[in-house]
DNA sequence: ACAGAGAATGTAATCGTTTACAATTATGCT
DNA sequence: AGCATAATTGTAAACGATTACATTCTCTGT
């Protein structure tokens, strides 16, 4: 019943040429003649052949795939980064590899053994944060294999990288407060460690400045990029004496925390405070209200680390940095404040 | 520069002994002897020796993987299941592998390659709405290689399945909308053919019947399980004579849409109609108002799904079913009827 | 001291491809 | 026709592990 799969071998015999043939058919048409490739077409059909990957991968020094490392699976900021990247894989033929940095951590392999063990060509990282250590040994790997960051990224241009117009993007909402008539602008900020929490903080003061609006330190709250960071903000908001009548959010979720929080206080955005997001996740249309934030194209910027990766694994020196554009989508979280 | 990771031969010749014993040494360390299993482990320390899976999974026929099948990746209600499968399949020694569903259809790849070809040993499916010819052949491969079905399934027992508690959490929905007072109870529906659509209308019908409340098939809304659909039930709501006064959606999503678009049309949830969703994703608890639902255990789903496929792996014959159970949350979205 | 059992190790075939090189066949040109 | 050249095809050696089988070594009991 069990009866294993055919082989190369199985195809030549039925075709009636050698196996050197088949594979040649296979993998580079153009060098074989019209009538034997039809023969191995049909001996494939008739035998039911599937090229076994191990053996190719073995052969040709190649794993075929790519390994994605995201900082933590179960956020769904990255599934869409993630689709943009598996589209871009598969036409080319390479499969997805995911693991996440927590796990990896946790069952004691090294990072690098992905590269080094033969079971990934190459990597795209989706984790700004990585220990000191596992950096310095991927940076070592990434001599002969192709080691891109996407998204979040490390200091040192030591690495592609392909990311968000995270200043621009950070400036537009700025603009869009002042515009409004805001001059009391607060900043909820992403884990301190992070690299975008960075960028993004550094862009806001340097965005206040530039309208020469006032930059007080205690309307730039800590946080991470999560809901219940966003709801611990709202009371310290609350706590206040004096108080922003803008708050920009390092992502969505914060905002959606930020704003259900304040809500159940009944403080009412955009009435009482203006409130907007990073990132424009699905769910920020639907919101109540609708939230005013900064769009990344998440598809395109998987899709560009995609493309980065396979250039590389190509050989075709490409650009080291991508920056994907950002926009300014304004809902009904932001309005004029009051007088 | 480049240099060539080493192999078992070099570590064999630095540890002066035979490949086979370096290779028994790495993999049942305990039929060989205390002083060659120090000489090898120093040899591999000494070499930086890593074990190169091609060659491996070429020989042993397994390619030590299991490929993960999404109907749609961009779907973040999939990642914290991602999770749970990832962890379990860690610890084991395996990786995981990500495909969607419509990805595999557009490049013309046959799903079932994915295991003929070697890539991986075993298959996940989340994707319960597999056209049959694909069914059909998935299936002939799963006499062969496991293939376990999660949180979605197919008719027919055909396919080891785990799965959540559908019926007994959707009564547990109209129990509770009955016992606080409503009886005229509407249900907007996930996709017509999800079987998890079937399943939950089924036992919404049955649990109405049960309680003797009356079956409208107005009251039943045709959607998705997507955020839009509910916007768009939420127009059909509006338009009924006579409307129910709770919904229970398929989904938090749809949930989500129901309740924006409702508010968006000054009407109050839960004030002027309860709504319950369906999983209880992150956000539940942070929407405003927060959302009754029932919750799902996803990692757990995951968690299990990957002991599922381990075990029969090693031909363990286990389970072919199993069912994860679901709790009831309750929130702010249901409340007693306007009288 | 030695037979025999059991433990430890080595030898070499094997997994299913790809590809350098050799050998063959076809083609063009005078 | 005959030769040079190009286009096809075949032969056989890798790729780096695992493992059946053969061999050697280490004891133990008499």
């Amino acid at each position: 019943m069990e009866q294993k799969a055919p082989t190369l071998q199985d195809v030549a015999r039925i075709a009636g040429v050698s196996t050197a043939t088949v594979s040649r058919t296979l993998s580079n048409p153009n060098v074989v003649s019209e009538s034997t490739r039809k023969r191995v077409a049909d001996a494939v059909k008739e035998s039911g052949y599937r090229i076994n990957r191990a053996a190719r991968n073995l052969r040709t020094q190649r794993a075929h795939s790519v390994l994605v490392l995201l900082p933590d699976l179960g956020n769904p900021f990255f599934s869409t980064i993630l689709e943009g990247i598996s589209t871009k894989l598969s036409q080319a033929g390479y499969s997805m590899l995911i693991a996440s940095t927590n796990q990896v951590h946790d069952s004691g392999d090294r990072l690098v053994d992905y590269l080094d063990d033969a079971r990934a060509d190459a990597m795209i990282v989706l984790d700004g944060a990585l220990p000191v250590d596992v950096l310095e040994s991927l940076f070592e790997a990434s001599q002969s294999k192709p080691v891109v960051f996407a998204c979040e990224w490390v200091e040192g241009d030591r690495f592609p990288t392909v990311r968000s117009e995270n200043r621009r993007g950070t400036r537009a909402a700025v603009r869009l407060l002042h515009d409004l008539g805001h001059s009391k602008i607060g900043h909820i900020m992403g884990p301190e460690t992070n690299v975008l929490t960075q960028s993004r903080r550094q862009a806001f003061i340097s965005a206040l400045d530039e309208l020469d609006l006032a930059v007080r330190p205690d309307w730039i709250i800590p946080g991470d990029f999560s809901l219940d960071a966003g709801c611990e903000a709202a009371t310290t908001w609350l706590g206040l004496m004096d108080k922003p009548t803008a708050v920009f959010c390092a992502s969505d979720e914060i905002a959606f925390g930020f704003i259900s929080e304040l809500t159940r206080q009944n403080i009412h955005v955009p009435k009482d405070v203006s409130v907007m997001g990073f990132d424009d996740i699905e769910l920020a249309e639907r919101f109540i209200p609708s939230l005013t934030t900064i769009q990344q194209d998440r598809k395109l910027i998987g899709a560009t680390a995609a493309n980065m990766v396979l250039e590389r694994l190509n050989d075709e020196n490409t650009k080291f940095a991508s920056v994907v554009p950002v926009s300014l989508i304004v809902r009904e979280s932001t309005a004029r404040p009051k007088s």
